[in-house]
RNA sequence: GGGAGCAUAGCUCAGCUGGGAGAGCAUCUGCCUUACAAGCAGAGGGUCAUAGGUUCGAGCCCUAUUGUUCCCACCA
């Protein structure tokens, strides 16, 4: 470790140094510690597919506070990272790759599939890991789990199995969102709906008596073929008669019946609509209903199949153009209408999805959802900000069954087999060698995967190990707290949820921490597509991790959006350089001496004060991380260190330290423990310019990361120090106001005459107006006699500056008549709620006396502010 | 159709259980004051969207309205 600090803040020298540090010395790594209490984070798995984004970095950094934070509260702190092996995307990606090669993965077969995808994962699935890195994770990384992997798999395999053996998992053939291009089903949560500028085709359909037709409208003309019934309102007086009868299908020339369900609105388009229940889910429960056939038109592909008769080959919006052509010629066309509808698409690929009836693997959601509601409505798991236990509950009681079967090759293989000779059902852990009905001994495992989800909502229990009880399930879980974006709410909060309190009875996490996303400048969700995204380790490389991150806390509160604005990061870039720099300073004044950092026994007010502000903050910004309030603790301790470290106390102490003999050493030290305490405070925040600097500073102990964080200690307050240098320092600030105000550069120093009635607090800080406030010399007393000088006056003092050459007498009766009348208003508006009954007898009486204590100063101030006006006159 | 968020200084946003409105950036004025110009010292700038209500007291609580963003549902 650098003994000394270098001249300028450079984060690109020491980050990486740091980092490798802690890995080596172990610091991440969590132990089943009965003598701790235990805190644990799993680390939401990002996609192996992916490359480290604003979003993860946020999701990321806010996970690392939390984390270091407890860790220095002396919990036992687990931080398990991971990876999600992302069906789709990854065999997306491989069929992609291979695709270029010119192969079709149905060329080489599933196995050779599987080596493939497993290569790919080896070369490229770390990478988004050794990013995490650089962002300063302080997760425990010999931990680090993969959704694939051999445990993780087999808390899938044994799950599915309880639940099939629960009747909580069944197959069926059911109408599912299939997206044609990657070639599998995908559940309801995968769909997105945006709206679309499309056509309302109105079509008539001729009756088989010959009696005239019924006019019905569709945006969807195509799936015409697959109609098996028209259906009308049961009360519509319009079509009552036609009830019963039936219609000829056009181009098809089957026979259609005419129903009646309510299903259909007798107020929009026609009041009548087609019924094709193999492409649409409402069709398809008017078909339930009533009996209907169930013709499914369409290839995996979304190509018109064997059933669309001359239209077979052609692609879905190929046939839609010929269908409406031929309808068209056949007469069978009234209009076209626009018309505005949503459109549901595919999440991943953003191709359209098209509802079709497959034989799927469903999970029962109903018997899932009940207890899940009750984990939150219990409390058992809170979520923060609150709000957003509504938006789970709402999707939670409106749940529709998970479909969780996929048509891909990379995934966890669904434990299934069906008996080739018998057709027998075979649901196990184990590959089974023969069929328990027949005793065949050919048996064929169901081809599909499950859903990626399915093993993310494990997440929480497999990576420890469940369904064995291990040592660290028994230790960490259920974990605390889980930190994630709103918008994956649906895909995995909620299923882990269910998932956890079905497998372990117990709630997966006791707190779910929700942010926004990171949007551009402009406010534009940040997109690949749009090319707007900013990419974290640009920005780390430029800025520094530690100023990336307190960025991605600084005014961001739980559950909101924010935006990345440049300035932004570089007004924390300059923070960790202020610190860097107040480091630097002390260094200058300690390297020469034998400085432990520890308090002397005599504390001079501003060391009081500045010991006693820290106390306070250290209790505030624990708080505040308690309760997850991760902005405002980093904006106070940005203010403390800027403010009352920087600009008050270090100016205040340089006084002291340009002597020599005790005072100067007090000073030494003080300055060394506050910023020990600082570095503490903010290490959470800023990882490695703490521990760059900490191990500068004379220290004790490996590194900062496990250091106890500062917490709030009685014998460190003084409220009385507190508010003697609350005077001081107004006093300062008042004549550098009046001097501002005049113009007076600082080089020209001036005689203070401060007339109080603490006259002790004044003298024993004269030093400091010489220093702060440009006196040439200071005099304190009650009162003073002064013709001709420049007046001001703060609660507790009025400070004479005689330079009489600038003062303008008018302006300067002006300037204090203003005063004074501000002085009055301010009397005035603390006096009214003295003098209002409601007031004094409701308000509580620390508001009471603070109003009373105000109002006395604003009358005090008063007399002293008129006193200076009779001067001048 | 249902639900939620947001509306505060020129811009981006904080504001914890209701006790006279804050930060960063930008603007203006003075400073190279021995850690820092990525800095120091000052200044200006807000009927906290609108209208009611509750309260001794409302940016904060309640109701309505307007604007805006998002989520869910998916009427063919």
């Amino acid at each position: 470790m650098a003994k000394e600090l270098a001249k300028a803040y450079n984060p690109a020298e020491f980050e990486e140094r740091i980092y490798k540090f802690w890995e080596n010395g172990g610091f991440f790594h969590a132990e089943v510690d009965k003598n701790k209490k235990p805190y644990c984070i799993m680390m939401p798995p990002p996609n192996i597919t992916g490359k480290l984004h604003m979003g993860h970095a946020l999701d990321e950094t806010l996970q690392d506070i939390l984390i270091r934070f407890k860790r220095m509260q002396g919990y036992s702190t687990l931080w398990l990272p991971g990876t999600d092996h992302a069906s789709i995307a990854t065999e997306a990606k491989i069929v992609e790759a291979m695709r270029e090669e010119g192969i079709e993965k149905e060329d080489i077969g599933r196995e050779k599939f599987l080596e493939r995808a497993w290569e790919w994962k080896k070369e490229y699935g770390n990478t988004i890991v050794e990013q995490l890195k650089k962002l300063g994770s302080s997760c425990d990384w010999k931990r680090q789990r993969f959704t694939l992997d051999e445990g993780c798999s087999k808390a899938v395999k044994d799950v599915f199995v309880r639940l099939y053996d629960k009747g909580l998992i069944y197959r069926g053939e059911r109408i599912i969102n299939w997206c044609p291009t990657c070639c599998t089903s995908i559940s309801d949560a995968e769909v997105v709906f945006d709206e679309h500028e499309g056509s309302f085709w109105h079509l008539r359909y001729p009756l088989t008596d010959g009696s005239g037709y019924i006019e019905l409208a569709t945006t969807r003309p195509e799936t015409m073929l697959g109609d098996t019934a028209v259906a009308v309102h049961p009360d519509d007086e319009r079509y009552k008669d036609l009830v019963g009868k039936t219609v000829i299908l056009p181009l098809v020339g089957k026979e259609i019946p005419i129903i009646a369900d309510t299903y259909v609105e007798p107020d929009f388009g026609t009041g009548v609509v087609k019924i094709t229940p193999a492409h649409d889910p409402n069709d398809f429960e008017v078909g339930l209903r009533h009996n209907l056939p169930v013709i499914n038109v369409m290839t995996d592909n979304g190509v018109i199949n064997e059933n669309g008769g001359k239209y077979q080959g052609m692609d879905r919006y190929e046939a839609r153009k010929a269908i409406v052509k031929d309808l068209e010629e056949g007469g069978f066309l009234i209009k076209i209408e626009p018309i505005r509808h949503n459109v549901g698409s595919c999440y991943r690929c953003k191709t359209i999805i098209e509802p079709r009836v497959s034989k799927q693997w469903f999970v029962k959601m109903k018997p899932l959802a009940e207890p899940a509601i009750e984990c939150v409505k219990s409390g058992k798991t809170k979520f923060v900000p609150e709000r957003f236990d509504k938006i789970y509950f709402n999707w939670m009681e409106n749940i529709r069954d998970w479909c969780i079967s996929r048509q891909l090759w990379w995934g966890h293989r669904i434990p299934v087999w069906y008996c080739d000779d018998c057709g027998e059902t075979i649901v196990s852990k184990d590959t089974p060698c023969s069929c328990p009905k027949c005793g065949s001994k050919a048996l064929t495992q169901d081809p599909d995967t499950l859903d990626t989800w399915f093993s993310s909502a494990l997440w929480p229990f497999s990576t420890l190990g469940w369904p064995e009880k291990t040592p660290e399930l028994e230790y960490f879980y259920p974990t605390n707290t889980l930190v994630t974006g709103y918008d994956i709410i649906f895909f995995w909060v909620a299923r882990m949820i269910f998932s956890a309190v079905e497998q372990t009875g117990m709630q997966p996490f006791d707190t779910v921490f929700i942010h926004g996303i990171v949007r551009d400048a402009a406010g534009i969700k940040m997109s690949k597509s749009l090319g707007n995204g900013i990419d974290p380790l640009e920005v780390i490389k430029e800025m520094g991790a530690d100023a990336l991150r307190f960025f991605l806390v600084m005014g961001n509160s739980p559950g909101n959006d924010m935006r990345y604005t440049p300035e932004k990061v570089e007004a924390c870039r300059n923070f960790a350089n202020k610190l860097w720099n107040a480091a630097r300073f002390i260094h200058m004044n300690i390297d020469d001496y034998d400085v432990k950092g520890e308090l002397p026994e005599e504390l001079t007010v501003e060391d009081r004060w500045i010991i006693s502000t820290l106390n306070k903050t250290a209790r505030e910004i624990t708080e505040n991380l308690e309760k997850f309030e991760l902005g405002v603790a980093v904006q106070k301790i940005y203010d403390f260190v800027w403010d009352c470290l920087c600009d008050w106390y270090i100016e205040l102490a340089k006084a002291r330290l340009q002597g020599q003999g005790q005072s100067a050493h007090n000073a030494r030290e003080v300055l060394v423990w506050v910023m020990d305490k600082t570095l503490k405070l903010l290490h959470p925040f800023m990882p490695f310019i703490t521990e760059e600097i900490w191990q500068s500073m004379p220290h004790d102990g490996e590194t900062i990361m496990t250091q106890k964080f500062p917490e709030y200690e009685e014998k460190y307050n003084f409220p009385v120090a507190e508010k003697e240098m609350t005077m001081v320092m107004d006093a300062i600030k008042a004549i550098r106001n009046r001097r501002a105000e005049m113009n007076v550069p600082p080089s020209r120093k001036a005689k203070v005459y401060i007339a109080a009635k603490e006259t002790e607090i004044f003298k024993s800080g004269s030093a400091f107006f010489s220093r702060l406030a440009s006196a040439s010399e200071v005099e304190v007393a009650e009162s003073f006699d002064i013709d001709g000088a420049v007046t001001v006056v703060t609660s507790d003092a009025k400070i004479y500056i005689p330079m009489d050459e600038l003062v303008d007498k008018e302006a300067e009766l002006k300037r204090l008549n203003k005063e004074l009348e501000t002085a009055q208003k301010d009397l005035e508006f603390n006096e009214k709620k003295l003098n209002n009954q409601g007031f004094m007898a409701k308000a509580p009486e620390k508001v009471v006396a603070e109003v009373k204590a105000n109002a006395a100063k604003f009358a005090e101030k008063i007399e002293m502010i008129k006193a200076a006006i009779n001067a001048l006159n």
